[in-house]
DNA sequence: CGGCTTGTTGATATGTGTCAAGGCTTGTGG
DNA sequence: CCACAAGCCTTGACACATATCAACAAGCCG
């Protein structure tokens, strides 16, 4: 649970990226190249452009006003972001590792062949299911079902790479980086995955049955 | 947290309630009458309408793998809600007294004066808020929260009735039942808000002040 | 009255947060 | 090439909030 001293560690969003002018001033479908830590929109910026991620991935996050950061979402390729009810962005999105990311000035209505509504319904539908998760599940429940999702992220591969840092998944699952790291090891030690590479954000997939039983 | 013993507590959506075919032929824009605990619809079914509370209220809520009930929403006079990004139900609504509630048929595109747009994007972002709040904050904190929530819903009302069980407060903060009502007890013994009649149903805020600062 | 439902309270268990320390990898500068 | 510092990840000991289990009170309805 959150308490008092998390407060000291107010979360600061890259000053660096795009700001609102820039943004205004692109052309239809413009595409940005963004580094790891770069900022795409913050809150407070006019929601003007919805996104889509050509390659690379994004977090879209919040900041709470006890200075938490609470990851919304995660966004790979293919896939559509920034897409608010107001005029204006009430979180932030930044590139997790080098990306492309295409810009669509959102003026005049929709515009085929993309939908706003599909996206709108796509990313409620998450959005609940995610609430289930981060309101009824314990940690280890929702790393497994975190895993699950990278996995169906990456073409439902057995094997591959976590984009992101350890604090983004406890940002993202609502969870203390440190039992992240523990719920990682049990899945480890109970060799339902196993973990290697550079601060083991390689995960292969051991036991998909098992997985999919925690997830439950 | 959830541990096992709670699957002996699955919840069983009522039995009754319309059903798919009969929601299916209504004409536009017919009211249902719903009585308390009545269904509207239910996971599985088609999503084929949308609805609107004319007076009352409904709450909309999944059934998890382990038999827990988590309540997405809870809905009142003039709000919109049934719409889904499939067309099949993944979710229950119920009326939690007795309601009037408007069934628009959603054949052939958005009609005005609706927006399904705006519709999706206002829920998208109360469901993007409502994560913040099971996700990072405490017993005190959520309630806090709902009891601010209950009152704009009251047009800003310092009194009010609750119209649902503590057990749907419950379900729908995540929590259980006795943390709420501890929770209600702190609020009342710390003269932030009163309770008083059926089953305390009633609240009365004594200090906005206090109770916004917990909501933080 | 007696049984049922709903809400509250208490004692205890358990899971996760917190605090602290150490390992590993990477990058930098002598 | 090595020493060292900085991040990131992991592990351990402990604290604390909430779940669990149990009992009881109040209101409602047969």
């Amino acid at each position: 649970m959150l308490t008092t001293s998390q407060a000291a560690e107010r979360y600061r969003p890259e000053p660096n990226g795009i700001n609102a002018g820039e943004t205004r001033r692109l052309p239809p479908s413009t595409v940005l190249w963004v580094l790891p830590g770069q900022g795409i929109y913050r809150e407070g910026e006019r929601a003007s452009s919805l996104y889509q991620v050509q390659s690379g991935a994004v977090r879209v996050y919040r900041i709470m006003r006890n200075g938490h950061r609470h990851i919304l979402s995660f966004y790979g390729a293919g896939e559509w972001f920034g897409l608010q009810d107001g005029d204006i962005h009430d979180d932030f999105a930044e590139a997790i590792c080098d990306s492309q990311i295409r810009s669509v000035p959102r003026a005049g209505g929709p515009m085929p062949p993309i939908n706003l509504l599909d996206i709108a319904l796509s990313s409620l539908a998450i959005a609940n299911s995610r609430q289930l998760i981060v309101a009824r599940q314990g940690a280890l429940e929702r790393v497994a079902t975190f895993v699950q999702e990278m996995s169906a992220r990456n073409g439902g591969a057995n094997e591959f790479e976590l984009m992101m840092s350890r604090t983004d998944v406890a940002d993202y699952l609502g969870l203390t980086v440190e039992s992240v790291a523990r719920s990682f090891t049990k899945l480890r030690t109970r060799h339902i995955v196993q973990l290697f590479g550079h601060g083991q954000r390689y995960v292969h997939i051991l036991d998909r049955n098992r997985l999919a039983a925690l997830s439950t």
